[in-house]
DNA sequence: GAGTGCCTATGCGTGTCCTCGTCATTGAAG
DNA sequence: CTTCAATGACGAGGACACGCATAGGCACTC
C-alpha cells in the first residue's frame, strides 16, 4: 500500500509519514502543492493525504486536478478549525474523508484503514489463499492456523501479493506498490524479500504459495 | 511484440525496457532522437514510445516524420508535466496516448497493452486457434483444457504466431516481431523455437497446428 | 553495545536461449 | 525411379543471465 502524504509544516509531515510507515505503508511526503501533484499523477498510490494549506498550489486545486484526470485514488483531506468551509467544498469536490487538525495520529490511521478497506473490491476485511490468512486490521498472519511473525516490509510485500493472487506480478510492479520514490532498480532487494517470505511461509511445507515466474517476476497462487 | 523506446535517461529507459522485457515483448532501447526516428522508419515496430525532450531531435518531430511516411504504428509518447502544451500537439500530429512522467509503471504497461489491443482485428483480447487457447492477460496457454508451460519466446513466438492464424509467416517477418535487433540473421533459431513449440503443443496430437510452408516459413492452422 | 530491520553484495546452481552438427524430408533433375 | 542438393527437424551441449541463498554493513532502537 503506498501512501503520498502532502503537507508543508515538515514536523506534522515526518510524523504521519513515520506512523504509517509503522503501519507497514510505503510513503512518499511532499511539502509543496504544485509538486505533489505532479507526484499524485506520476505514481499509482493507493491513498493521498492532503493538507488544504500549502505553497504553491491549495490541497483543494489538487484534489480538482486529480480528479479531472479520473484517478479514483482515495483521498483524505486534512484542515484547520478555522477552514470549515473550505472542507465541505472539498467533499465536494471529491475528497474521501477529512480530519480536523490538530488530530490525534490514532484516528488518522484509522480512517486510513477506512478508506482503503473500502478503495478495495468489495473487500471481506480479511485476505485468504489456501490455508494461508491475513487480517490487514491487525496485520496478523497465520498459516495452518499457526502464528506467523514478519517484519514491515516482509507484511507489506506479502499483502501486496495476496491482494493480487494469481495473477504475475513483475517486478517493476511490486516496487511501485511496496517501496516508495527511494527505492533503487538495479538491486535485488525484491528477490530478497521474496526469500525472506518464503523462508517463513514455505519452508517445511508440501504446497508452496510462492511461485517465481522466470523472467517475469512472482505470483501467489494454491497450486 | 515488437517495440522502440524512444528515451534519453538511461535509468528511465532501463526500467521501461525491462518492465516490458517482462510482458514478453522484444524491446530496443534508443537514446537519441534522430537515430530514434531511424530505426522506427527500419523496423516495422508493433509500437513506438518516445520521450518528448530528446537530445538531437524533439519526440514531437519524430512523430510527425513518422507520420509524413504513413507508417500507423500506435504511438506513446511520455512527456513532463511542464510540457502540457506538447502532448497537446502530440496527439494532433497523431500520437494514440499520452502519460505524464514520472509515471506508473503499471499505468504504462496497461497503456501499452491497450494500444496493442487496439491495434489488433477488433481483438476479443483471448486468442483461440481450434482447441489451443493463449490468453495474453495472464500469459496462459492451454490446449484441450490442459495447461501448457512456455519459456518468454516461446510465449512471444506463440503469440505472433496465433495472431496471424492462418497467413504464411516468413523467418524475416517472425524475427522482426519476436526479436529485437539483436537478432542474427544467420542462425537458425527460428527453426529451434518452432521444434520447441511443436514438442509443448503438436507433439502427441492427431491434428498439428504448426505448420512448415517450404521455402517460405511456417503457418499456424486448424486444418 | 546488543538487537532488529532493511538493504547490498557475492557466489552458486539452474533454466533459458542459442549454436552447432547430423539426420530426415522434400522437390527437382537426370 | 534414382540421385542429389536444398531445406528443415532435432538432439546435444555450452554460455550466460536469472534467481536463490547467505553473509555482512548500516542505521536506528532500547
Amino acid at each position: 500500500m503506498r501512501v503520498l502524504v502532502i503537507e508543508d509544516e515538515t514536523k506534522v509531515g515526518c510524523f504521519i509519514k513515520r506512523a504509517l510507515e509503522e503501519e507497514s505503508y510505503a510513503v512518499d511526503l511532499c511539502e509543496d502543492g504544485a509538486k505533489g501533484l505532479e507526484m499524485a499523477l506520476a505514481t499509482n498510490y493507493d491513498l493521498l493525504v492532503v493538507d488544504l494549506m500549502l505553497p504553491s498550489m491549495s490541497g483543494l486545486d489538487i484534489l480538482k486536478n486529480v480528479r479531472r484526470e479520473r484517478i479514483q485514488t482515495p483521498i483524505l483531506i486534512l484542515s484547520a478549525q478555522s477552514q470549515i468551509d473550505q472542507r465541505v467544498k472539498g467533499l465536494d469536490a471529491g475528497a474521501d474523508d477529512y480530519l480536523t487538525k490538530p488530530f490525534a495520529i490514532d484516528e488518522l490511521l484509522a480512517r486510513v484503514r477506512a478508506l482503503l478497506r473500502r478503495g478495495a473490491t468489495e473487500s471481506p476485511g480479511i485476505l485468504q489463499v489456501d490455508d494461508l490468512i491475513l487480517n490487514p486490521a491487525t496485520r496478523e498472519v497465520a498459516r495452518g492456523g499457526q502464528r506467523i511473525e514478519l517484519t514491515l516490509k516482509e507484511y507489506a510485500l506479502l499483502e501486496y501479493l495476496m491482494r493480487h493472487t494469481g495473477r504475475v506480478l513483475t517486478r517493476p510492479m511490486i516496487s511501485e506498490h511496496v517501496w516508495n520514490q527511494d527505492f533503487d532498480t538495479f538491486t535485488n532487494v525484491i528477490d530478497v524479500y521474496v526469500n525472506y517470505l518464503r523462508n517463513k511461509i514455505d519452508r517445511g511445507r508440501t504446497k508452496k504459495l510462492i511461485h517465481t515466474i522466470r523472467g517475469s517476476g512472482y505470483m501467489l497462487k494454491a497450486d
